[in-house]
DNA sequence: GCCCTGACTGCTA
DNA sequence: TTAGCAGCCAGGG
């Protein structure tokens, strides 16, 4: 069957790897739709606390290379930090270098086929 | 099926 | 670099 946006989201940022960060609209472009960068804002933002364990949420940021989290629960203070551990790093701007540490990224035909492999059947 | 909302983006000033 | 504005997409009520 064909997964939601949401679901397809969250796989493509579970592809992006430790000390790297990705933007909402590169996400959205990857899922082929350049445009839906606030659908995947939104897709993040539906996140529950549980689905967040397993999705590096935290490595999505907007194109400006900042954070622009709006959540009470998971400030923009937490997610600075949790990529700080992972060694990315940010400027007394509070931005991160994409050039650095930007995800080059990949076709969603990748990320499909390695879910593909990691899970034939049925969801957790 | 319509309307509103939102962790965005690109453009202009 | 920052601020304001309109366009875009999917899900929830």
């Amino acid at each position: 069957m064909e997964p939601s946006f949401f679901e397809r989201v969250y796989r493509v940022v579970q592809q992006i790897p430790s000390g790297k960060v990705a933007s909402y609209g590169q996400i959205a472009a990857l899922l082929g739709h350049p445009q839906a960068a606030r659908t995947v804002g939104w897709a993040l933002n539906a996140l529950t606390s549980e689905r967040a364990a397993q999705v590096p949420w935290q490595r999505v940021i907007n194109s400006a290379g900042r954070i622009s989290i709006s959540r009470a629960d998971l400030s923009a203070d937490i997610q600075r930090a949790l990529l700080e551990d992972e060694g990315v790093e940010f400027d007394e701007r509070e931005h991160v270098d994409i050039r650095r540490f930007g995800w080059a990224g990949m076709d969603w035909d990748e990320v499909e086929a390695l879910w593909g492999r990691k899970r034939v059947t049925s969801d957790e």
